[in-house]
DNA sequence: GTATTCT
DNA sequence: AGAATACAACGCATC
DNA sequence: GATGCG
């Protein structure tokens, strides 16, 4: 390919995007230039949410009508900008005992994720076939303590009007507990309610708090919530999703796109356009609306709730109401 | 999409 | 040379 | 013990 709108700068140099032409939505007919357009426009939007958090991509090489497959650790041939950042994975028992018999192709219990930074960046990500871009809720210059809280609320089939409620319920639960959310149309199913916060606690302990939380307001709305892990337990139920803050999970970046027939794209909105915005609302044609939008949640994490009152104010809460936690305990030392 | 390993 | 394969991760539940 | 599932 020569040189032409198909070229992308990296790093000094005029890089081609590769089967620009190649349809990557089928049912769409968006094509994998296209993709690497739509990153590099949002990019200032995106990164705002992704720079300096471990990330993880969904890659489709082949378009949606082939294989995707995630991807964690960066390969070698990533470009020298794009940062690692290694995490030790599995902090098995202090000590591991057994100690690696001999030497595995497999290095070490480490991930090497990427750090992004520039708009090239996504658009390098991009031309390899990257369509959802996930991060954690911490960054990886605090890893251990999150400056975000995500509660993801996952819908039965066609219950618009029901996940809409509850996106309500937990933004006002989490009101009482001293924290403003903003609310995401993850580009699926269901809402995300996200409530950025200063990171004084650690990930453990907001892990516990936030199963509290979702026992709190799954009993004191039983007909529309549930945290139910098994799904024939959840009926007609929003299933409240707290395991979304275990330690390096990940949820879908703000304003990545997603891996679905219409292209749609990851979105916050405002709390007053809840009942105009559906979770699948935008998709990669909204580009030049969602550049003239704004973004609520850029603002609202400019001043972080106080994580540390969250979590007294829950753990207060949780003790006078008598529940107990089912299962899971895995936050328990 | 790219690198590595298999046949 | 061309085909096959890897590219996250994790407990829990169910079979 | 392998597979399903979020």
């Amino acid at each position: 390919m020569l040189d032409g709108p198909n070229t992308r700068k990296l790093e000094g140099v005029m890089v081609a995007v590769s089967n620009a032409d190649r349809v990557v939505f089928p049912e769409v007919g968006r094509t994998k230039g296209e993709v690497v357009s739509y990153y590099e426009r949002i990019a200032p939007r995106l990164l705002v949410h992704a720079t300096g958090r471990p990330l993880s991509i969904r890659r489709f090489p082949k378009g949606l009508a082939g294989a995707g497959f995630f991807q964690k650790n960066v390969p070698d041939h990533y470009p020298a900008s794009i940062e690692r950042f290694t995490v030790s994975r599995s902090p098995r028992s202090n000590g591991s005992s057994r100690a690696r018999a001999k030497k595995d192709a497999k290095p070490a219990d480490v991930t090497i994720y990427p750090l992004v930074s520039e708009p090239e960046h996504l658009a390098y990500l991009a031309n390899q076939g990257a369509i959802e871009l996930h991060v954690t809720t911490s960054r990886a210059a605090d890893l251990l303590h999150p400056d975000r809280i995500v509660i993801d609320l996952d819908p039965p089939k066609g219950a618009l009007a029901l996940v809409r409620k509850a996106a309500l319920i937990a933004r006002d639960a989490l009101g009482e507990f001293g924290l403003d959310s903003i609310p995401v149309a993850t580009g699926s199913k269901g809402y995300h309610v996200v409530a950025p916060i200063v990171p004084s606690v650690d990930l453990e302990t907001l892990g516990l708090a936030l199963q509290k939380f979702g026992a709190l307001v799954a009993a004191k709305f039983p007909d529309e919530l549930t945290t139910a892990f098994r799904i024939a337990e959840r009926g007609k139920r929003v299933f409240v999703d707290w395991l979304r803050n275990r330690p390096l999970a990940t949820v879908v970046s703000p304003y990545s796109l997603r891996a679905t027939p219409r292209a749609s794209v990851a979105t916050p909105f405002a709390w007053s356009e809840l009942e105009v915005v559906a979770p699948d609302t935008f998709t990669i044609d909204d580009l030049d609306r969602l550049l003239e939008r704004g973004d609520p949640l850029a603002a609202l994490a400019e001043t972080p709730g106080d994580a540390s009152f969250f979590v007294s104010k829950v753990d207060d809460a949780f003790d006078a109401s008598g529940l107990v936690l089912e299962p899971f305990d895995r936050f328990r030392s």
